[in-house]
DNA sequence: GCCAGTTCAGCAAACGTTTGCAACCACTGA
DNA sequence: TCAGTGGTTGCAAACGTTTGCTGAACTGGC
């Protein structure tokens, strides 16, 4: 039923080989000859079978996406920049969701070894054991981390500036006057989160009169948002800003917010990190970092895409994006009276 | 370098087609022999070749999910249900955006055959042309349509209960007393979103003293609902009450409503349809008629898989889902008198 | 008219599996 | 003893490509 070479090369009177450089394009094929394989593949519908090249080349002209959920509205905009990215190429992307759990990452990473996909671009590695990094490392295709460091291993990075969000966050509460602030972010182990983090204690320490600033670590979800505000604003009324690590929790200090009748930003002020589209139809609408997300998941496949022609042995490519504060309806100013008064008797919060 | 069925025979001192058969699991090999095989695997760190295997066996354990963008939460929503259940079944998934662009699809789809996927998930074939779908048709392999009928093709659908969906958005609206009520939907073709508009308009016509429901056609998008919304408020001050045939286009609506100062819900009640994550998190929150997106993608890889295991000529299954009004804050009662004395001076809406 | 060089086409092996078929062996029952 | 049987294994073809090699045909220079 289904057209192969070598019913082209029949019908065009030649060799399957010949039929098959013909095609290819390849150097060394009369024109006439190329015509008439060309108008007999035509003619018939002729659709070549990729695992048949596959399996001889050795390329599967795919790549691997293992994100954590695609549901996670960052994701689903990285992955669109890679897919775009992937389409451009003619490679395609298969998706994959981890969920974080490194047995499904590795069972993930198998399956994709076993397609021979070209490439792979994941989220994380962070929960692997050293051993599964150390698999993944040889597996003999490339490797690129989306939105994390590599650490000693030789993979590929592409990430937003995660220290100079974290420190424009910092600078922005600060300069509005607050004195007392706080970071919600995700559990240890996460580099991008941690990066966030460094930034935004260098801004707030900078910082004239500061309390010390309060970090508070949870899952990094909404409903992990939520109950990390609920926890702030009952333990720590005086704390009058907040940075989210990422837009998801803070819209989930938004919930907190509404259900303990904390107005946000006239109580308490609020920076989030990935301007999420969603970010600005939230009420009120959210001032954050923003993240080039499409571009970063471009960029991942195009660093995958020359490596992966370049061969698995060259060195790994490593690029940052730059971060911009959007200012929204989510802060806003502290007189510095008010916030020095406030902050003087503030209790010890606790340190970092 | 890579460990072939080759080495784990030569290792286990058998023959290729004997080590086959033992990793198989086939009936007709001996408990002995088996067990040195799969110990020479074991020992060697052996992974099939799936390309190789595809070749002989004609099948991929591939399906293609083509949607219009990921990024669409909606789709995101549906494509972890989808993965979810391709990852429980072995299958993996590929990842193609669209953009209902048929030019693009039928693209999609020529790469996925040539690619011997198993099986086909589109968002829709309303783009394509007669001969495209003839095409996708007769390809030999099944597709399942998501959320969208399959007209007169041998597709299999899986759906929400479009109808139902905007029967009940309608009689909520009515029953909340509203006389004047806009239907802000996407162009005509697509099949979902004609179902919504013929249940919402069955429930308004069958309400009391009711104006001739308005129905206002754009973009299915944040932006389209947004202008559909101006539109609507600057020449329809009389209507109270808005069903937006998504809650993306809901999105607008509010967006609109707070540009030009209209309150919802103390001016114009909305209702949206999809419960999209974020339709809780919004301000006010939002009433919509929600449908099991999740569920969704997920019972439409399992229809597909039964029917790749059938074989491609069986007849296709259809699946539609309930869906139940949510209701939030974007909603709220209008005194009948009122209504009705607006109805009454309200100009002759536009008939569809 | 001959030879070297170039262009083009075909042959066949290879990629790593699965699977139909044949061969072998050890029994069993007559 | 021997045919028949059933369980186990091996041989080889097949899947649809790509590609190195060989050789034929043609070209042009002497």
């Amino acid at each position: 039923m289904k057209i192969t070479l070598k019913d082209i090369a029949k019908e065009a009177a030649v060799n399957v080989s010949t039929a098959s450089r013909a095609l290819s394009g390849a150097y060394g094929v009369h024109a006439d000859t190329r015509e008439k394989v060309l108008a007999a593949a035509q003619r018939l519908g002729y659709r070549p079978n990729l695992m048949a090249r596959g399996l001889v080349t050795g390329r599967s002209h795919s790549i691997g996406l293992l994100v954590s959920d695609i549901r996670n509205p960052y994701f689903s905009e990285v992955a669109r920049g890679a897919e775009d990215a992937a389409f451009a190429a003619s490679f395609d992307l298969i998706l994959c969701n981890s969920d974080l759990n490194p047995a499904k990452q590795i069972r993930y990473v198998r399956s994709l070894l076993e397609k021979n996909v070209d490439g792979i671009l994941m989220n994380s590695v962070a929960a692997l054991s050293a051993e599964q990094c150390a698999e993944l490392a040889v597996c003999g295709v490339p490797v690129t981390l989306l939105n994390r460091p590599a650490g000693k291993y030789p993979f590929s990075t592409v990430l937003g500036d995660n220290y100079q969000g974290g420190r424009q966050a910092g600078e922005y509460l600060v300069g509005l006057g607050h004195r007392a602030i706080a970071h919600l972010t995700g559990h240890r182990g996460h580099g991008n989160f941690a990066d966030r983090c460094r930034g935004f204690l260098d801004a707030v320490r900078a910082g004239e009169g500061m309390a010390p600033p309060l970090v508070i670590r949870g899952e990094h979800t909404l409903r992990g948002g939520c109950e990390m505000a609920r926890k702030l604003f009952s333990q720590h009324p005086e704390v009058s800003a907040v940075f989210a690590a990422n837009d998801v929790i803070g819209f989930g200090v938004l919930e907190a917010a509404a259900e303990m009748n904390r107005s946000i930003p006239d109580d308490v002020s609020l920076v989030g990190f990935d301007n999420l589209e969603y970010s600005a139809l939230v009420h009120p609408a959210l001032t954050t970092i923003h993240q080039p997300k499409y571009e970063i998941g471009r960029a991942a496949v195009e660093i995958l895409l020359r490596r992966i022609r370049a061969g698995a042995d060259t060195i790994p490519e490593h690029q940052v994006f730059g971060v911009t504060l959007i200012e929204r309806q989510s802060c806003c100013k502290r007189f510095p009276i008010l916030a020095q008064s406030e902050a003087a008797k503030a209790p010890a919060l606790e340190k970092v």
